[in-house]
DNA sequence: CTTTATGCAAAGCCTTTGCACGTGT
DNA sequence: ACACGTGCAAAGGCTTTGCATAAAG
């Protein structure tokens, strides 16, 4: 689980403000499920703080994955998911298509075809995506 | 390019019919460049053929998708755009942040994640997204 | 005191759906 | 014939935007 406090040191150390309706849609991320839509969250806040807008919401769940807390999730359904990231480093997904549940995998593993798309395309490589989907073990048991 | 031929092959042998309307749409896949939208194929089908519908124009590029024909690409922006792949084997792409240029890159290179996926986390792999983003030649260049 | 952040409400936009009608095989 | 495919038009839902107001540093 993200801790709350480093949540708030990431953000200001990035030259934002940690507000109290910023505070209010962290805490609401932090008790999200492994996967979850901006929208949830809205939900999720208008529970607990009603006073928190959608804008908000929207632009701050934006905030956080500039400061990489949370990642986005492509999966083949589409990339309108969040998920929580407690690695600040770079890392990839394990995806369970079945429950949802995100498994963070630390390190990369791309060496190769970063290489290689340099060494015989000359394309300069600035990032990638890479998400693995399949079944978690509790849903291989099920 | 594509083939228009082949393709409809692809679609028959799938068990879908190839009708007019479809042709029109990979017709007007085929002239999209390297990254187009459902839309973008809509509104170049309103020019060249208006009675082809929007639903009909959205289903089939599912149907194109689900049969390998086109890709999503999933880029840092969103994954609401295809790509078309002459490439029928699994293969990744490299995205150009600068022209949306799309390079299909064959082969895969990702078997230590995938195997490590299985051994560290018990984590049954069904298959995998990866999508490296950067600069093509061309834009370096420029 | 200036900049940054927020809430509200409405608009925007892409996409999907239902259903009656055609069309392929 | 009979399933499969299609067009239309409308709904749907998630996001975004503009702007006046209110905090923050």
């Amino acid at each position: 689980m993200l801790e709350s406090e480093s949540v708030a040191q990431r953000v200001r150390s990035a030259g934002y403000a940690m507000t109290r309706p910023r505070q209010a849609v962290v805490d609401a991320v932090r008790n999200q499920p492994s996967q979850f839509t901006a929208n949830d969250v809205y939900a999720a806040i208008q529970e607990a703080t009603p006073d928190v807008g959608r804008a908000t919401v929207f632009r701050t769940i934006e905030l956080l994955e500039r400061v990489g807390v949370v990642c986005r999730v492509h999966s083949r359904e589409g990339c309108a998911t969040y998920t929580c990231c407690t690695q600040l480093q770079h890392h990839h997904h394990l995806v369970c298509s079945s429950c949802g549940e995100v498994i963070e995998i630390p390190g990369c593993g791309l060496s190769d075809l970063i290489q290689s798309a340099w060494a015989q395309h000359g394309f300069e490589v600035e990032g990638h995506v890479v998400e693995i989907y399949g079944r978690c073990r509790t849903c291989q048991s099920a």
